[in-house]
DNA sequence: GCCAACGTTGGC
DNA sequence: GCCAACGTTGGC
């Protein structure tokens, strides 16, 4: 079981916007990088992630689930470039900031530190354990 | 608003 | 196939 991070610009799509979408989610569009593309191809359903506010926040503010697998983002006009769905499922009980991250020794390694402009990047399971548990959620 | 980092493009 | 130029992203 894998686990991700996906990043957003919150005016284009916030977690409480991705909240109210409910449990069918959303498509993930937009992505044109292939790195990133690449990422959500290795994806697997009920895998999690947590969703990242790039500009403003810049924090973790809750983790979401892979609802739909790699499919043609309906956005795009060529097709190489797909998206999977996500839907949110938890909110941290308190927001991990970037700063607070480069604070922590055991997340310095973290793609998000290491490559700030990947828009979907995996994260390790230590990492994932630590975030939910400075957020104060189960892992 | 600036700028560094990075990915992509296109000329050679 | 290399690499300079350019565009985009995102932290500050």
């Amino acid at each position: 079981m894998a686990y991700w991070l996906f990043k957003s610009e919150p005016d284009v799509l916030s977690f409480d916007d991705l909240v109210t979408k409910g449990k069918a989610g959303d498509e993930w569009t937009g992505i044109r990088n292939y790195q990133a593309r690449n990422n959500m191809r290795k994806m697997a359903l009920g895998e999690r992630g947590f969703y990242y506010h790039s500009n403003i926040g810049k924090a973790v503010v809750g983790t979401v689930e892979v609802c739909k697998l790699i499919h043609p983002d309906s956005t795009a006009d060529i097709p190489a470039w797909e998206c999977v769905d996500i839907r949110a499922l938890k909110p941290m009980a308190r927001v991990i900031t970037l700063e607070e991250i480069k604070t922590v020794k055991a997340l310095n390694e973290m793609v998000l530190v290491k490559n700030s402009r990947l828009s979907v990047q995996p994260v390790t399971e230590a990492e994932w354990k630590l975030i939910c548990e400075l957020g104060g959620i189960a892992p």
